[in-house]
DNA sequence: CGTTTTTCCGTAAACGTTTACGATGACACA
DNA sequence: TGTGTCATCGTAAACGTTTACGGAAAAACG
């Protein structure tokens, strides 16, 4: 007879942490979906302890007794159990990776993330080790999510994204002793942890010579608003180009935004109608280019033409947009794949031999020349 | 001392199901992340059955000691084991939501589902269930993936995306009576299944219907390959429109192809080449009507002058483009939101009276007209 | 005051694993 | 034959929960 919580009278109705469930009835009835290391012992007529330690490969087996255990495994379609495994070891085998939707996001995400997290999957897989995504509700910036899986030791580690400027999510981690990996720096953080991320520094300074060099000098920067460590990053490279240049910094050319279409499309006029009107824009991020875009052309403004524009992060968009957008572009895969490598080296159940952590990568983004700019 | 499986001779080494893995280490080391429910009992000097059930909001315990449990477990940060809850109720409280990258999709993915995602999850987590994105390798096709979700238990139900025409996960899930909702409608499976799609039979004809009324009569279709079933549905409407209207329908004027920018922009030139070259094109995709736009443009045909453009599912970008794309716009946030409900209603452990299993919706797009028809 | 009910709590089993430990033979060797 | 080694396996505890059951004390009732 399952207690119903709800019936409870308001004054005694606890909150726990977190607020208890009636509990899922057990699926797949009679037939079983799987069958129990007890079902292989029953069925072969050894202990489990023995049947155990074939699947696990132990040493101490008889290899004839293995061979008819995995036979058997495989005849009654044994999987085993999860939940038990993770309890009886203190480790899940898997491994979050937190998504957060920002609070701007009001209709669609970042694709940004599928071919990172496809490489991380793709390692992580390697070493036996699932990924999950775990997703947060927009806006409540993840922290409470990530107490959440880490102290109810949903997983093992954790991989965060779109790291801040000081990143609380760090702090905790770093605090709680809980191995994670981040996608991104930061400048939270006393003690080391494995990062990875993009040398948006030199993309902004690449950006900036490669359009001095073209005669520019009036040149606009576009980045998001919250304090996403790599929009810091690309103005610091924004900036010392142009000091290097002899430029001087306008603020008039620089604006904030939030980080879609609609973010690019707000704030694009703003800077178009300074005082010193640029003529050349850089955009931190594909959407807010192809909502810059949108602005400049009911403004008259034609990108290649009236105006240069190039983009930090390269997107299929920037690619297939008309003109096609000049763009630095990341190689994601690769660094998902590299994240978890650094991940994994920093666990001691995968590292290899002592001392072998890495921490601290940054990868430069590769400059592909289109029609915009 | 750890075993280490990778030292067996080659032999002997075991197969199992799945491979089995180094144990993490525990982690938080001294400093334990939170406490256990023994924890609790010791320091209250109660047992640990009494401290669960008033963790859990059972009557009967008395009110004063569930206030101090409570208290303690505030204090001394207790958060339950999920593993721990999971092996003893035979529950994990978590849905997964199976994320597969196409085969095509080299670059990026679909940022479709990100506010789909986020109406699923703000229901589940209001009935206190988790989401876990779980992903897969392109290409394999989530039958080894979500066999292994399944037969581990790692989650409660799935969600499945992207069904096809013929779905061998729907046939599997149905016969392991393992419960789940499907985004998108199939042909497989006899038996029920709760499953939300949208209408994309009635956007395609109400196209068609548009296109006509605006003096059209060679009107093109592009829409993905692989058999993806609202792909299907498209052009079902599309062909029974141009019947009713009386027009011959034209095999040359459609064409298949990767569901995303490369495959529109491969596939377009072909049905502009066409001995009756078409007037409309409508896109059953927004990457590849990018992609084919690109490729109209690269031929000098301008979308809303030269030709008309009509985009089946709406994203942003087909606002921000230049210029912007009619689309047919779904609502995804209260889309995931309204399948968590249908699946919730499935489970008996959230059903309320019985009979209430919501089946097979069908939502409608909406019209939005912009620049480019 | 005796009996019955109610309230509250402790005990212990169970979920499915892994693994330390010890037991049993088989075998080798002196 | 006695002793020691090795291969192989069974036993049982443990991981952190939940929950059926029963017991003790308090309350209610006659």
């Amino acid at each position: 007879m399952a207690y119903n919580v709800n019936l409870l009278p308001a004054k005694i109705v606890p909150k726990p942490w977190p607020e208890r469930q009636p509990v899922l009835a057990k699926v797949g009835g009679e037939k079983s979906l799987a069958s129990s290391i007890h079902d292989l012992a029953r069925h072969l007529n050894i202990s489990i302890g023995t049947v155990s330690r074939a699947l696990n490969g132990r040493a101490d087996v008889n290899a004839d007794t293995r061979q008819r255990v995995l036979a058997a495994a495989k005849q009654l379609n044994y999987a085993p159990n999860q939940s038990g495994r993770s309890l009886r070891q203190g480790a899940t085998h898997s491994i979050a990776f937190m998504l957060q939707p920002h609070p701007g996001d009001q209709q669609y995400g970042e694709p940004f993330f599928i071919p990172f997290l496809i490489g991380l999957q793709g390692r992580l897989a390697e070493s036996g080790l699932d990924l999950t995504v775990v997703m947060g509700a927009p806006g409540d910036y993840q922290q409470e999510r990530l107490r959440r899986v880490v102290e109810t030791r949903r997983a093992d580690a954790v991989v965060l994204a779109w790291t801040r400027r000081e990143d609380e999510r760090i702090d905790y981690l770093l605090e709680a002793g809980f191995p994670f990996a981040t996608l991104g720096r930061s400048r939270s953080g006393g003690k080391a942890y494995p990062s990875l991320d993009l040398d948006f520094e030199k993309a902004g300074a690449d950006a900036v010579d490669r359009l001095v060099a073209r005669g520019h000098r009036r040149i606009a920067a576009i980045r998001p608003s919250l304090n996403l460590n790599f929009g810091y990053l690309f103005l610091d490279g924004y900036r010392k180009a142009l000091k290097r240049h002899g430029i001087e910094v306008d603020p008039a050319l620089i604006a904030d935004g939030f980080i879609n279409e609609a973010g690019g499309y707000q704030v694009t006029p703003r800077v178009m109608l300074a005082k010193n009107r640029p003529t050349a824009i850089i955009f931190n991020n594909d959407a807010m280019a192809l909502g810059g875009c949108k602005a400049l052309a009911e403004m008259g403004i034609r990108p290649g033409h009236d105006i240069a524009v190039t983009v930090i992060v390269d997107t299929p968009l920037c690619r297939y947009f008309s003109p096609a957008l000049t763009a630095f572009r990341p190689s994601l895969e690769p660094m998902g794949w590299r994240l978890a490598e650094m991940l994994l080296a920093s666990l001691p159940a995968f590292a290899g031999p002592e001392g072998t952590r890495i921490l601290r990568e940054v990868w430069p983004l590769e400059l592909i020349v289109r029609d915009s700019d």
